[in-house]
RNA sequence: GGAGAGGUGGCCGAGCAGGUCGAAGGCGGCGGUUUGCUAAACCGUUGUAGAGGCCAAAACCUCUACCCAGGGUUCGAAUCCCUGCCUCUCCGCCA
């Protein structure tokens, strides 16, 4: 959510945003239309609120003096109607500007490169090369069914399509990775977190899923709730409606959860392999920093996540999103691309995101300066350290052997108990 | 699932036969007095948000709202009524 100071008083900023991002101006417009009638009313009611509490005062008084009060007791009554009245559109126009500000995307910061779509993204760094094998490479859905470590079919009789179901050395591979991804990040100083993998209303619209993305999360019947897309939900989460002290922040944490995800909109894409599930799982590491903190933050985090593919020896390479590409409510990201050879192409493995206070806002949550009065909002900030079945997949396809074998990467092996898949 | 208790400011905790209650008291925080330093004691101060006064900000002032949330009764609600959410205790059930 941005500050509704800032799309009143500074709406060219707002308006080359919405531009900046291919979205229809239209909403701005709506906002401000519903935004002044508001603040007009609001005004005239807050008028008439004084003269009402003027009026009961004097009444209490005349009762404690055991007088009559029938005439002024109308006009009170007269007031109080008024205020009624106007307080019934007052409302629907408070929960009208709310939801046109809720739809409204974050800023993009300076330095996101313009661009329309993810064609305009601009590299920023590679890492390692990719591999030449002396042999065609597999993709992962064949090298796991050669193995016997990923049964799509029977996924699918049990639950449908877009679901996987690992046995043995892959479901063992599935669990070394999360392990692995967990101590490495609580080692660098983030707190592990195991959160509710189903949460509210409030907590999807604190995040920015909600209001404007119903249609790709799961949502349970009754009683209602909602499945989490992320683990950036949940933990972001914790410190809703929350004012932390300056010396609380930075805050980091990390979490391991199962992901789900409608994917609606994106048939036909990926149907093959674990690329897009229905359920997948993920370590996550969220920040809330202060705001003059959270660039360099958002740097750190993306090396954080870099740390873990640079051990596996995954070639990858670091992309920033154009304004086109740029999540709803990011004001930068970086995703992190890795190599997979039964591709032959990069595929997005990690996304790092600074939220600003675009996420703060919404979800409340705001900090104490040491010595200051007031409060500010904080900076949120998350990426994947790492998505799990990529990773997998990254590590079927890259260390596959001729004849057949994975070598498990060597910083994996304590966690794995294992080198090798035959 | 059944029965009961409760949700008040950063925290604890009064108020709850409706009016001077944004709310006693305590703790914590901040400022000061005292002090060689620390501690203690004493004095003062200390919520959040919105609108307006000037709007380029800060300070200051005024008003409005907020005692879990949403409705209702009333001239007037922390206080009364209804609904929902959450917490606790007991019983039942369960991994």
């Amino acid at each position: 959510m941005l500050d509704v100071k800032i799309v009143r008083e500074n709406t060219a900023r707002v308006e080359e945003s919405l531009r900046k991002r291919n979205y229809d101006l239209s909403i701005l417009d709506r906002f401000l239309k519903i935004e002044n009638e508001r603040r007009e009313l609001l005004r005239l009611i807050e008028e008439k609120r004084e003269q009402r509490n003027k009026i009961s005062q004097e009444i209490a008084i005349l009762k404690r003096e055991k007088k009559a009060a029938v005439s002024i007791l109308a006009e009170a009554k007269n007031i109080s109607d008024f205020i009624t009245e106007k307080e019934e559109r007052l409302k629907v126009l408070e929960e009208e500007a709310r939801h046109e500000l809720l739809i409204i995307p974050n800023i993009p910061h300076e330095s996101v490169p313009a661009g329309k779509d993810e064609a305009e993204n601009v590299e920023i760094r590679k890492w390692g090369a990719p591999k030449e094998l002396d042999f065609p490479p597999l993709n992962h859905w064949d090298i796991a069914e050669m193995h016997g470590i990923i049964d799509f079919d029977r996924a699918s009789k049990i639950a449908g399509a877009r679901f996987s179901l690992m046995k043995g050395m892959g479901a063992k591979l599935e669990r070394a990775l999360m392990n692995f991804m967990l101590d490495l990040n609580t080692s660098k100083g983030y707190k592990e977190i195991l959160p509710p993998l189903l949460v509210n209303r409030e907590s999807m619209t604190g995040t920015g899923q909600l209001p404007k993305f119903e249609m790709e999360l799961f949502r349970t019947a009754d009683p209602e709730f909602y499945l989490i897309p992320t683990a950036e939900v949940p933990v972001t989460n914790i410190h809703r409606d929350e004012i932390l002290n300056e010396s609380d922040l930075p805050i980091y944490y990390t979490a391991y959860t199962p992901c789900f995800r409608r994917e609606a909109g994106s048939y036909g894409k990926d149907t093959r392999g674990l690329i897009r599930q229905h359920q997948f799982n993920k370590v996550e590491i969220v920040k809330f920093v202060k705001p003059e903190d959270s660039y360099s933050e958002l740097e750190k985090l993306t090396n954080d996540a870099e740390d873990i593919l640079q051990r596996f020896g995954l070639p990858y390479r670091v992309i920033a999103l154009c304004t086109g590409d740029l999540g709803f409510s990011a004001a930068k990201t970086y995703d992190i691309e890795v190599w997979l050879p039964g591709q032959q192409r990069y595929r997005e493995i990690s996304s790092c995101s600074n939220f600003e206070d675009f996420q703060a806002r919404r979800a409340n949550i705001r900090f104490k300066r040491e010595g200051k009065k007031g409060t500010e909002f904080v900076h949120t900030l998350n990426g994947s350290a790492l998505a799990i079945g990529r990773t997998v997949v990254a590590i079927l396809e890259n260390f596959q052997q001729k004849d057949g074998s994975i070598v498990i990467p060597e910083a994996l092996r304590e966690h794995m108990g294992a080198e090798v898949i035959k």
